[in-house]
DNA sequence: TTGACAAATAGACTATAGTCTGAGAAATTA
DNA sequence: TAATTTCTCAGACTATAGTCTATTTGTCAA
């Protein structure tokens, strides 16, 4: 990496740090681009230069969200459990993560935005490694002989996942006033009892 | 209604026809507000005395939806029928409404609204009448036997309605791409198989 | 070393949702 | 009917995300 290239990523740390402290601070419809780059002694054009949009700042934070399934949360799996008690698991220290380190502005801040038309959306995006750990949950799940085979597992994964989308959608738009981890789980057994054979 | 009353009335009408108009025909986010008041010869003044905002046009619209409840599709439940089947038809028919009579489009639009902090949520309201409909059948459910009984009707409310807001949102992103009536039918399967005894 | 090139940045400018103020007309009151 | 209040609307104005263009500065090849 060349001095350019530093003095570049030195910007965009900065800009991100600051806007991610003040999004914390004052939520992110309260903060203005022109405020961070202000605070950041920076300009519109290396704003821009760095980031799509506003909306992307939270987005590069949310991606970690998949390094945070593959590194973090998969080793934690046993393999000699069931694959519903693996799944139960994974969920659950998701919901955690979700809660306590990113929040329900981001959340709801990630979600609006992926509404947005101009954009390609991050949910769509099929080799996501969130939908590869599940759907090879599933098939695990279909090979012990715990799960219907009438479904397919990429059938299953979508399930999931809307599950995951309703859960979330609905705590954001009650700015995180419910237990995640809580409501999540019940949402969970109702479902698995309808995947189970 | 006196004539002042009624000369506003026809301007707010005018004015959400021609914006459902539009929107139907270039999609929400590209129709500007200014292009709808220069077409309906109305000012920015009388737009938002009408309207809390340009979202605020579907929201009337959307809100439509619960009368559509009430009026047509309860109706068309058999009492006599398990509360299983009522609810299946109860969805089903709800999907073909908004696949056919909103559009992906309506149902971004609100939902990408109901995720601003500023206002308050629709969808929080608590006596809406789509979720009263949804407790009594959850309730006539669990009388029947059909149901758990370790939840509560609230508690499977909940779960419905999560369920309802995962697949749409998810068919919003998709831009209505896929059938809605057809996948809401194999999720509302599995989750109805988690409810039943 | 120098000249061409490309990347990064500054900041003016644009587009657009939404606010604010005042004016006129209708309703209400005396 | 005259005075007063209130509702509706017009349109100028504001706030803010995002674009565009010019400038600077580092890089690289000859």
């Amino acid at each position: 990496m060349n001095l350019r290239q530093q003095k570049a990523l030195q910007t965009k740390r900065k800009i991100s740090k600051v806007a991610l402290e003040l999004f914390n601070k004052k939520g992110f419809s309260n903060v203005t681009v022109d405020e961070i780059i202000e605070k950041t002694g920076t300009s519109k054009g290396a704003f821009y230069n760095h980031f799509k949009s506003k909306h992307d700042i939270f987005l590069e934070k949310f991606k970690e969200i998949d390094n945070f399934y593959v590194d973090e949360l998969l080793p934690k799996l046993d393999p000699q459990e069931s694959a519903k008690e693996k799944l139960k698991k994974f969920f659950f220290m998701q919901m955690i993560y979700i809660e306590k380190d990113l929040g329900w502005d981001v959340i709801r801040t990630i979600y609006e935005n992926e509404l947005n038309t101009e954009r390609e959306s991050f949910f769509l995006i099929p080799d996501r490694p969130l939908y590869q750990i599940l759907y090879s949950l599933c098939v695990d799940g279909q090979k012990k002989g715990e799960f219907r085979e009438d479904l397919t597992p990429e059938q299953m994964v979508t399930i999931f996942t809307r599950m995951i989308r309703g859960i979330l959608y609905d705590w954001s738009i009650n700015k995180g006033e419910f237990s995640l981890k809580g409501e999540q789980e019940a949402l969970f057994d109702v479902v698995i009892r309808g995947l189970m054979k």
